[in-house]
RNA sequence: GCUCGGAUGGUGGAAUUGGUAGACACGUUGGACUUAAAAUCCAAUGACCAUUGCGGUCGUGCGGGUUCAAGUCCCGCUCCGAGUACCA
């Protein structure tokens, strides 16, 4: 009987969907473990060869939790909000929904071939109005929260006003706008509804805000700073520009202290923590302000190194600083205008592209220093950031290499605060060798003893504190784009924003004429005609309807793509719950993911969005836990390994790769597919893939035409995608799965080259062969032999240590091994062969149920018990020592394990061989390490 | 520039606390089976030298060091990849 892998993982696929094998309940004596793969884009390409690894992994994962007796929750959904849906709209006029739809359907295929034992009866898809109700509705929950800072938590925005009528603001410590000004509880009581409303907006933790965003014109709206990769979009590479808007913002800021603390807590790869901190960018230091002189004004800076208070020469404004246009003399009134407008011109990315360049202007004014008194001179220059700290710097040349060069460049003075150190090449900025001198009371102390001590004074004469600073910045939470969740929001005749209440929810998205902006810059939701909040009958009504009384205008602006990835792996607990986002009791029993599998390039985008909403949603008491995600894991990338054939530059013809030598040739991609194992190209698959070249003369080299190969990014454009529909169709699921695990290490990126495959699927047929003689009849029941026992523990033990330690490639050495060794001993005993069916279960569930069915068995071997390893079949009697001199080994002896120290050097020192090497001479010394090696010295 | 990874045969990659480097596969070569091919099976396969057999020298990016023993530990470099970037 041949393995018919196609059958049989029909077969079983069929047998898993219709007894709904994989299916989770949310309550179970076992224990719970949940394991989540990050969820897809659908992308109209489908799925390639490098999608699926992590969910495989993850597969393996579940399934071996599952044998190992815990309650499993493996789910899958889409994240299907999103621009390239909406672009094909705009192309095409087709409706992202039939678009999204159809890519789903497309993926469900592919994943459904792989055989994953996902529980798809919890599916969510991001663009569900089912689902993104519950995005609106947490929308709704942050907008009515706000942050104490000292109970370091979110709180209902209704305590809050509770405060302010009993108290006022004062007493309120909120991270909040910082242009909130004081007010007692008369004051409050005394506002209209519309003044209230305009504060508390200060203080919510989504809130309106006139922000300067990246607005990228090519995709006409704006982006979030991780959407942005060298100065472009991440999405096509466009242009983005700098605009101030009114946006929805989140208050991601009052959290970043604890997104910073609970990395601690969490079993994620360092290098994701190390780009969530320095995301975050915590760095400690002071807030000083300088008065202006001979103005009514202050000027606050954030620096790392008060210490070198008195090594202040010059402040330096970000061009963009609000003090600029008031402050700047009528003598440089020219000179600054002038610069300002320069620089607002320039990209971000030409300012970015060009650090090089010293440019700046001065104002005319000057700041007095808090302890000398000397009149500082006033510079704007666009090395200083608008959006960092206050933008503003006090510029210490002589410690901090940016403002050393802007002195140079503008002939400033370079006083030099340190002991013993020559500035006149460059600055000095080593903290640790730090000693402080030409600073009044600072002299002669360290970096630490001077950071305190300026930090000490600054505080008595009132002009600065200690302070921490973040390089984080609230996210900004609208974009000017169609396909995504519609805000459930409306603005009342003051133009104040207003929740729609939770029972309304979900607001649909409207439909649509044209996916583009409106005629007057709206964004696409601006061309509905259905758009309005009738709030007296509350539902969407016709724009026309608009009265301003009880009818409103409804917000424009979608959710980013962010905004629905930030709660599913909660939903997932409960995906049909349509009275609450899910049941406490569902919440209380999965809690968290266990296991988190997904790219490393979600670090500062999905993955610190998602962990401050849920450390929100716990704050809130929704949600039990505050981290969302135990473990996780990042799976590496698979690239493509392209071909390459070698055209002559000048004539038709194509050298094969080892002919090519000095010639002047241009490499030309060739479909991966038209090529074999060893490099050879089907030349005649070639001509008629591509018909330019079908008169072409190939010269061949021993009667083939050998490619070359280089490993590149897999993609379309480069003809080496792989699809995993093809390797299922020729090699099957079985073969896919081990083959993606056996290619190397999880977390390392590694290339694809189809040719390797025969050698797992060769496995596959070797392991079915172990089980013929079952399929052909009775087979008299065999006792294991010793060997087979120990070839079975050995394994065992292996593949569980291994797949513990997410090292899936090793084990899959390790069933080869297996199933060599069983083969040659000729194992036929049914008690070796049932555990490895399922040792080998979560690897290849298809063969491993068939196989199992075999042996007798009536229920899925997913139900079936992991097996026990037991060390008593490993212990071994005798060794083979390596015998090595001066660290060489030269022959190897075996010895009985339970032998002395002594004994071996005894039996090593008289063996004829050692005499041989020793020649006569005496050892030095030689070492003796029972049960591992002999090594003599001398 | 900074931070974090990584470098092992022709290829993908193994090697637990320092203890037999190259497991397992691919590829290659030779052989068996076959009219032939495919499939399957067997053998060899780090490089170099020797070969009648035994064998020997070198070898984990480079240069040092620690140790009886280093792919593994320490110091100094080179190259490659990823992230980040005027962050005060």
């Amino acid at each position: 009987m041949n393995y018919d892998f196609q059958k049989i993982e029909k077969k079983w696929q069929e047998y898993w969907a219709k007894n709904e094998t994989f299916k989770a309940q949310n309550n179970s004596e076992k224990p719970k473990y949940y394991t989540l793969s990050m969820f897809p884009y659908p992308s109209g390409a489908g799925l390639h060869v490098g999608h699926p690894l992590g969910y495989i992994a993850g597969d393996i994962y579940a399934r071996y939790k599952r044998h190992k007796g815990f309650n499993v929750l493996h789910p899958m959904g889409y994240d299907s909000f999103g621009l390239p849906a909406e672009q094909y709209a705009i192309q095409t006029g087709q409706h992202p929904a039939i678009t999204t739809e159809t890519n789903i359907n497309r993926y469900r295929e592919q994943l459904d071939r792989i055989g994953f034992s996902f529980d798809w009866s919890r599916e969510v898809r991001t663009s569900n109005p089912e689902y993104y109700k519950w995005t609106q509705w947490i929308f709704i929950q942050l907008f009515n929260s706000w942050y104490d800072v000292g109970a370091d938590k979110a709180k209902p925005i209704s305590e809050l006003v509770a405060v302010f009528e009993k108290e006022g603001n004062e007493t309120v410590n909120a991270v909040c706008d910082e242009d909130v000004s004081s007010f007692t509880a008369a004051e409050w009581k005394a506002l209209d509804k519309a003044a209230q409303e305009r504060i508390l907006l200060k203080y919510r933790l989504t809130y309106l805000a006139d922000a300067e965003v990246n607005w990228c014109p090519a995709l006409g709206t704006v982006l979030a700073n991780d959407e942005i990769v060298n100065g472009v979009s991440e999405r096509g590479g466009h242009e983005v520009v700098r605009k101030k808007m009114t946006q929805w913002m989140m208050r991601i800021t009052a959290y970043a202290q604890r997104l910073l603390d609970g990395l601690d807590k969490i079993d994620w790869p360092q290098p994701l923590k190390d780009s969530q901190t320095n995301w975050i960018g915590r760095s400690e230091g002071a807030s000083v302000t300088f008065k202006v002189k001979d103005y009514e004004a202050n000027i606050e800076v954030f620096t790392t190194r008060p210490d070198t208070i008195f090594g202040v020469s010059f402040m330096t404004l970000a061009p963009e600083h609000p003090l600029v246009a008031e402050i700047t003399t009528p003598d440089q009134k020219a000179e600054i205008e002038a610069y300002v407008e320069a620089t607002a011109k320039r990209s971000e990315r030409d300012r970015m592209a060009d650090v090089k360049t010293i440019s700046g202007a001065f104002t005319g004014a000057y700041a007095e220093h808090p302890f000398t008194k000397e009149p500082i001179p006033i510079w704007i220059g666009d090395y200083v950031l608008a959006s960092y700290g206050t933008g503003a710097v006090m510029a210490v040349p002589c410690g901090d290499q940016r403002d050393y060069d802007f002195a140079k460049h503008f002939n400033i003075a370079i006083p030099n605060i340190f002991d013993g150190v020559d500035i006149s090449e460059e600055a000095f900025a080593d903290k640790a060798n730090t000693v402080i001198a030409n600073s009044d009371f600072l002299n002669g102390l360290s970096y630490k003893e001077a950071t305190q001590k300026a930090i000490a004074e600054l505080e008595a004469i009132g002009q600065g504190k200690g302070k921490i600073n973040y390089r984080l910045r609230d996210a900004v939470f609208s974009r000017q784009r169609y396909w995504g969740e519609p805000f459930p929001v409306y603005y009342d005749a003051n133009g104040l924003p207003q929740m729609i209440a939770e029972e309304y929810l979900p607001i649909a998205l409207p439909e649509v004429e044209k996916y583009l902006p409106t005629e007057t810059g709206e964004p696409p939701l601006g061309n509905a005609t259905t758009w309005a909040w009738d709030t007296a009958n509350a539902r969407v009504v016709a724009n026309d309807a608009i009265d301003g009384k009880t009818i409103f205008a409804l917000e424009l602006n979608t959710m980013p793509g962010w905004a629905g990835s930030s709660q599913y792996f909660n939903r997932y607990m409960d995906p049909r719950n349509t009275e609450t986002i899910y049941g406490k009791e569902a919440v209380d029993y999965w809690k968290e993911v266990d296991l988190y599998i997904g790219g490393s390039e979600h670090a500062t985008g999905h993955l610190l969005y998602a962990r401050f909403w849920q450390k929100f949603l716990f704050d809130r008491g929704f949600v039990p836990v505050d981290e969302f995600a135990k473990k996780l894991i990042n799976q590496g990338m698979i690239t493509g390994t392209s071909a390459f054939v070698y055209k002559d530059e000048e004539s038709n013809t194509i050298y094969s790769k080892n002919l090519v030598g000095d010639k002047k040739v241009n490499p030309i991609h060739a479909d991966v597919s038209l090529v074999n194992a060893s490099d050879e190209l089907d030349v005649e698959g070639f001509k008629s893939w591509r018909p330019e070249f079908k008169d072409a003369e190939f010269i061949l080299e021993e009667g083939a035409y050998i490619v070359g190969r280089e490993v590149e990014k897999m993609s379309k454009s480069k003809y080496n995608v792989v699809n995993p529909d093809a390797i299922c169709e020729e090699y099957g699921a079985d073969s896919l799965r081990l083959y993606e695990m056996f290619l190397g290490p999880l977390e390392q990126s590694k290339p694809w080259n189809t040719a390797g495959i025969t050698g797992v699927h060769g496995f596959l047929k070797k392991l079915w062969k172990l089980y013929t003689p079952f399929m052909e009849g009775e087979v008299a029941e065999v006792a294991p032999s010793k060997e087979n026992l120990k070839t079975l523990h050995k394994t065992i033990k292996k593949v569980e240590e291994d797949i513990e330690n997410f090292s899936f490639n090793t084990s899959v050495s390790t069933f080869m091994i297996c199933v060599n060794e069983l083969t040659a001993q000729k194992c036929q005993s049914k008690e070796i062969l049932s555990p490895l069916a399922v040792l080998v279960s979560p690897y290849a569930p298809h063969i491993a149920e068939e196989l199992w069915q075999v042996l007798g068995n009536t229920t899925s071997i997913a139900e079936a018990a992991f097996p026990v390893f037991e060390e008593k079949y490993l212990v071994e009697s005798s060794k083979e020592y390596p015998i090595s001199f001066n660290g060489k080994l030269r022959f190897k002896l075996e010895l009985p394990l339970d032998m002395s120290k002594e004994e071996i050097e005894k039996v090593v020192m008289e063996h004829d061989r050692t005499q041989d090497y020793l020649q006569g001479r005496t050892p030095k010394k030689v070492i003796v390490v029972p049960g591992k090696i002999v090594n003599i010295v001398g």
